[in-house]
RNA sequence: GGCGCUGUAGCCAAGUGGUUUAAGGCGAAGGUCUGCAAAACCUUUAUUCGUGGGUCCGAAUCCCACCGGCGCCUCCA
């Protein structure tokens, strides 16, 4: 039983679809003027564990992230590049997909984007004021709060809390400082649409009421995103679906952790980010991912640099066992293989997964696999091409398709082949070497290769090399 | 002030009433293997789960109090 923890109702949950075997989930995606940091990366990448697990388990999922193509940042930065606004946000959604393709963040079904979408906008604004839910006032359309029965049930907040609360900025236009823009009067020189309220643009929180509707229908499974989102963004999305459909807008909710750095969060405001780009340059997706994979993602995450050299340490040791299967699977004869309990092992996978996608325990499971083969290897003779087979296939359904922390595809030494032939020509010196007892120039050999980023590693038959981090 | 999250070994972290005399990763120490290494494997590294009470046959897990950290309440994954 797939059970996942609800922000709605705040409880962990039995999964129950609408559609049997069917999932439509829904995140909330980037506002495009700018890069993303490693903390909106730790988003996309629960969000995409969760989505292929559900993959893993048979379901058809159909998953759409939004892309904010319109709003005050991208206006504003617009103007200070002096270029249009879609010149903006062209180049970070290109960015945005180069930097998920190499997070290992498996595509969206659709991407859609605020501003093909402003007529279905319009229309559920022309609802929500038809039924009394909004208001004009001088061509801005505000959401009338009090108006909906149920406002804050995402996030716990009450109507009288939020307007004693005195954060928000008196805006005169308002009937209540909790109401929020469906629609934006146009401002000179500002990309704008026309609409039944004079030209203008939408206001943030719609845009994914209108095209989660249009994509996954009025209601849908699973509706996801940041703890920062809760309020208001959620809540407003709630207000405004439900407003206008009369219908339960989501089942779940699910909310993922911040990642920290010292402890607070890592934002753009607050300038203590690093973008996942550059993070990516120095370490693998599977690290990164491996790192967030050790930590429930709904409770907060230490990011440091500390960190990720561990996470890239363990890391190490599956590729070991990779390069391990790749070089048996080449010479092992097939239709062979030891008795080994793959069964328990997947069993213990879905049941980590099952559990709100406890991934740090789903984690630890393919540890335990990747010693347990280890142990049959070292043990065994011959363990067999089927054995090898078995393993890979555990690892590449659990470890590299659910979990994005094993990547069976990348060829290993992927260097060129005067390198490759190069360093074999010393492995063979080194080992005729080694047979003479010259073991200062075995070990010369060694450590010069070394020094260079190749490591080597003796073993009864042979002698093979990986490439390390140069010192 | 309101709402929510959180405090487990040197570090990260799972576990939320008995199968846990507390997973997994990193680190550290010893060992097996090796000419020596590396890798791999084995052993050791929390009589204890922020503190103090309480409930229970039984608590890291439930209740109360206290102390500490964080987030949201304004754009934010």
């Amino acid at each position: 039983m797939l059970t996942v923890y609800n922000t709605l109702t705040k409880r962990k949950e039995e999964f129950k679809p609408i559609v049997p075997s069917n999932v439509k989930m829904y995140m909330c995606g980037p506002t495009v003027y700018n890069y993303f940091h490693i903390g909106n990366g730790r988003s996309f990448v629960s969000a995409d564990i969760i989505r292929r697990y559900f993959e893993y388990k048979g379901y058809n999922v159909k998953f759409v992230m939004n892309l904010t193509d319109i709003d005050d940042k991208i206006i504003k930065k617009a103007g200070e590049e002096k270029v249009e606004t879609n010149k903006v946000t062209q180049k970070y959604i290109d960015a945005f997909m180069e930097d998920i393709a190499k997070l290992k963040v498996k595509k969206a079904d659709i991407y859609p984007k605020a501003t093909e979408h402003i007529e279905e906008i319009i229309k559920m604004i022309k609802t929500l004021e038809e039924k009394g839910l909004a208001y004009n006032v001088n061509g801005n359309v505000f959401y009338n709060v009090k108006m909906f029965n149920g406002y804050g049930k995402l996030s716990g907040k009450n109507i009288e809390d939020l307007e004693s609360g005195a954060r928000i900025e008196i805006n005169e236009e308002k009937n209540s400082p909790l109401d929020f823009a469906l629609w934006k009067k146009a401002k000179e020189g500002e990309p704008q649409w026309e609409s039944p309220w004079g030209n203008g643009r939408p206001g943030w929180h719609i845009e994914c009421s209108a095209m989660s509707c249009k994509h996954l229908g009025e209601t849908f499974d699973i509706h996801a995103g940041g703890n920062d989102l809760i309020f208001p963004h959620h809540e407003n999305e709630i207000a405004q679906s439900e407003g206008a459909n009369d219908k339960p807008f989501v089942n779940y909710w699910l909310h993922f952790g911040f990642l920290n750095i010292n402890d607070e969060k890592m934002s753009k405001s607050l300038g203590n980010f690093f973008t996942a780009r550059d993070i990516l340059k120095v370490y693998p997706a599977e690290a990164i991912r491996l790192l967030f994979t050790q930590t429930n993602y709904g409770g907060p995450l230490n990011f440091s640099e500390e960190l990720l050299q561990s996470a890239k340490k363990g890391l190490e040791k599956l590729d070991n066992l990779k390069s391990k299967i790749d070089e048996a699977m080449k010479v092992e004869d097939s239709n062979q293989g030891v008795e080994f309990g793959f069964d328990k092992f997947y069993a213990a996978f879905e049941k980590a997964m099952d559990d709100d996608f406890n991934t740090p325990q789903a984690v630890a499971v393919v540890f335990d696999f990747v010693r347990e083969c280890n142990k049959t290897i070292a043990e065994t003779e011959k363990p067999g091409y089927k054995f090898y087979h078995l393993v890979k296939e555990f690892l590449t359904r659990t470890a590299e398709g659910v979990l994005g922390i094993m990547d069976f595809n990348t060829k290993e030494s992927s260097g060129a082949s005067l390198e490759k032939d190069l360093i074999e020509f010393l492995i063979t010196l080194r080992l005729d070497a080694k047979k003479n007892k010259n073991y200062a120039l075995a070990d010369k050999i060694r450590n010069e290769l070394n020094a260079l980023g190749v490591e080597l590693q003796d073993s009864k038959e042979k002698t093979t090399y990986k490439k390390i981090e140069a010192n």
